[in-house]
DNA sequence: AATGAATGAGTGTTCATTCAT
DNA sequence: CATGAATGAACACTCATTCAT
């Protein structure tokens, strides 16, 4: 099942079509939701045969994964280059924060998807994905972290900081306000970071006794079937 | 088909298997999702034939539908007994969101089939579901512009602040981290009403100018295929 | 999926689609083999559409299990009748012999289609379908061991024996010369009970030296991949 | 289709790649039969891909069909290699039982999957090999006859000791008894031989009338779906 | 001559829904 | 009002075969 190869030779090739693939794939899923969309449609929106369509991809899950795990990979890389260019510890949680909620913006409907269609995945393409945002999540967790350390930031409890950094900005996707309609949407990513930002700096909550084991796991991630 | 009308006539033996199949649907559909459940598990776990569901439930999609709706009807409820019980402002704002939250707390399950399977529902279930949903965002901004209005609470922007009160205590669905390990759910439902609260209260946004047409749409609602 | 259950109440009407079923599969195995034969046209021609015909069988494996199990069956009574008859120990060889060949010869394509087609049983199916066969084997064998053991028949390998004594009847179905053209199918029935008698009868072999572990083995019956 | 030609024109090339070729198919068909197994898999076996395999064989039938066809040579050969060393007609035919039970006993895996699959053969090509099987049948046949006809062996029916000669020995495979544990293949071989020839001799069936037209078809073969 | 990507018809199986009893 | 057998439209996936390079 999921050792089964891809067995194209030409690597160029294989990265052309999985592009148009995943592409097409992201459009139907999007449409249709992942249950509902088929294969053939999908293979119509890319372009190509059924039977070709299986020369690039396992499984119509593994379309699914294809589509989540490239998404979940952009906004892990705009965080990573967001602090790349941030030395001051604040400065560069407020640049994780705005570099996620920009992507957040910019791909709403894939964050939608992302939410909705986690769990449609067979469980080992799903542990596999859930790793990958584990991973973001410990990344963003040590700056909290870190900035906790350096006084920056008075948060008592860098975990459940971290956990709303990372889910606040998914209100854009899954709330999907008519923006156009309502505001600028750069102003809408100000309100967000900025939200999070006095949440992380709370002085309010610095004063109330911070619960046990707290500082132990403050980058623990989220388990079980909820997405990202 | 939306039309079909159920044909029972004795109208408390519908409201009780009703409920009997209500109670079914959301434990295989919490078990399995929306799509890879099939309608013979439901009836198996309700105690019926399916012959016997289809009495009492017009479609597949229906039982999803009265699932959900008994949910939201639920939170709505909460939210209408939380306010009659405060008449301060500031309090009623901060009852409301300890309600919901507590909603979301006690049906984390429900809370994540919701955000899940509500694209599944076809248009016009989907539709009257959103509709009661924005009815309750309404509920909820109504309170907090009154807070606004006397002035008890500082935002400018009234309608980000509802959409933020109605949102974030679903991480604790969708995020779902393991409060058993982490902390008391007692703790995180604090944390995430002082955090709104917070957010609602704050001041440095009412420094900055507030954007064009906020007030006039302060509570305005998503529409669209986004959850809840 | 062996472990999936037919879910028909009503036993009498299960066994009589199943026997519609078995009728119409191997008519349609007969014609085409296994694998050419599709579920479809098998439902075709037990006059039922194919979700009805998967009521009553679990997968097209289990058509042909059915099929080829029923025929086992039938020949493991024919030749429990043909013993309860006979007291005298050689008659009851011969008896058996005769029996089992007449079976083979009213039955050649099933036969025919036993040698072929059993190699097509998933593994579960086919194990339990050979550990019939094994019982049939070792019952034959037992009937030929009393034999020797009396000093009725004089073969010095009841094994051997056993084994070409379930084997030559097959002669009928897997070279099912024209009988019709030939001679009476009742000659051809008399030789083969005659050709096997002989051979179990045979002074020849009985002054060979007989090989080792000879009498222990006797029952033992064939294993592998061999068809019945 | 059937008309198809090879179109490579080198003979040598074409000779060698079929070897290649043949050797492959019968690994893989043995190991999963004919349906199961892809023409990649025997490609791959093979060590070419499936457009080469193509420019050597007409259709995956034919590759069953030229698996099959070599066999049925080798044991024709086998017994025209026996018969050229013997000259006394009584020990022609032993030869024959012993050359041809020998090449089965050598070869039975390849006798089992020529007679599992012959019946996947189409038409055409099983015809082809019937024909083969046929003439073999027909040279065995006339070894037999000119032993009865020389009175050394007494069987008043030909046909039916052929018969028996050409099928008795395919127990070996069809049966497969694990000969390792039980006894030395060679010493089975001498009993089904010795079998074959006793039956050969019979003096009992000689005081039966032979049946009507027996010696005019003597010959005669099977004809029809039956394998081998 | 060899390659290997493309094809598309075909397969077993599932399941929401209906309706006669 | 309850039952449960029947239906048939789908669907994911495979694979023998072709053909441009």
């Amino acid at each position: 099942m999921s050792d089964k190869a891809i067995r194209i030779k030409d690597q160029s090739l294989v990265q052309a079509r999985q592009a148009q693939i995943v592409e097409a794939a992201r459009r139907v899923f999007r449409e249709k939701g992942f249950h509902p969309a088929t294969v053939r449609e999908i293979g119509d929106a890319a372009g190509m045969t059924q039977g070709t369509l299986y020369n690039y991809a396992r499984s119509k899950d593994d379309l699914l994964f294809l589509v989540l795990d490239e998404l979940v990979r952009e906004y892990q890389e705009a965080v990573e280059a967001a602090i790349a260019r941030e030395t001051d510890p604040k400065k560069r949680v407020r640049a994780t924060a705005r570099a996620f909620t920009e992507v957040v913006a910019q791909r709403q409907d894939d964050i939608l998807l992302l939410y909705q269609e986690v769990h449609s995945l067979e469980r080992g393409l799903r542990r596999k994905l859930l790793a990958r945002t584990h991973e973001f999540f410990e990344d963003v967790g040590r700056i909290v972290e870190q900035a906790v350390a350096e006084g920056v930031i008075l948060t008592p409890n860098a975990y459940f900081a971290t956990q709303v950094l990372t889910f606040l900005p998914a209100m854009l996707a899954l709330r999907r306000w008519d923006i156009r309609n309502y505001c600028q949407t750069k102003d809408v990513i100000e309100w967000i970071v900025d939200f999070v930002m006095r949440g992380l700096d709370d002085r309010t909550v610095a004063r109330r006794a911070s619960p046990r084991r707290v500082r132990s796991r403050a980058t623990k991630v989220a388990r079980g079937r909820g997405a990202s």
